[in-house]
DNA sequence: CTGTATCCGTGATGATACTG
DNA sequence: CAGTATCATCACGGATACAG
């Protein structure tokens, strides 16, 4: 097991929105861009298209834009980003376990006082 | 799979260091702050403090302090946060994975030009 | 040795307005 | 609709000095 490999994972989802823009679409498939921006509370749209452009970069997001007016243009998870997927559940197992712990954990130390 | 819980998953080992504390920790079991210190260069005492605290507060590492002159404390990983190690080998299968798949992404993109 | 306290610069983020 | 451009803010982290 590496450091720099498990910084490279973290980068592809680290980061406030990151894993917030993935999670719809693995949810619905594919999006678009207005759909996504609602689907995420409080993001503004210079952080939603920032985010999806460094989802791109590192090819974990396909990007589809259909030249009409008015624009049209759909996101969803690639290949490759399909891959993330049993990260993100294993995560979200740990997640659970985590959050039942700490709650047990601060308890047993509010007692302690 | 819930929103929230992963959330709660990456704040314990999203930051710029967090991931690397929990590094020589998960291989060395127990070691003393300037030893840990010095197992991740370029990180400030302040850093590997406040680090030490939050990862204190979520329950998972330990730390043992000595009362004695020199001061002689210990960090390491707690029964809960040992759980954590799982996720840290599919992280770091997935991030060679991904940095494999990253470079002929890349390569892929240049030829095209 | 193992920290705390303070000061400070910078990058990330937010708000807002504008465009094809 | 799907962005880009610009400006203001503010938390994060770095450097440094000090303390028990």
């Amino acid at each position: 097991m590496s450091e720099c490999q498990v910084n490279s994972a973290l980068e592809a989802l680290v980061g406030k929105w990151k894993h917030k823009i993935l999670f719809p679409l693995v949810q619905n498939q594919t999006m678009r861009f207005n759909e996504l921006k609602r689907s995420i509370p409080g993001i503004t749209q210079k952080m939603l298209t920032s985010q999806l452009r460094e989802l791109e970069e590192h090819d974990l997001i396909t990007r589809k834009v259909y030249a009409q007016i008015p624009p049209k243009v759909e996101y969803s998870l690639s290949e490759h980003g399909k891959s993330l997927i049993p990260i993100l559940e294993q995560m979200s197992q740990w997640g659970a376990m985590h959050a039942a712990h700490l709650q047990s954990f601060k308890n047993a130390k509010k007692e302690v006082k």
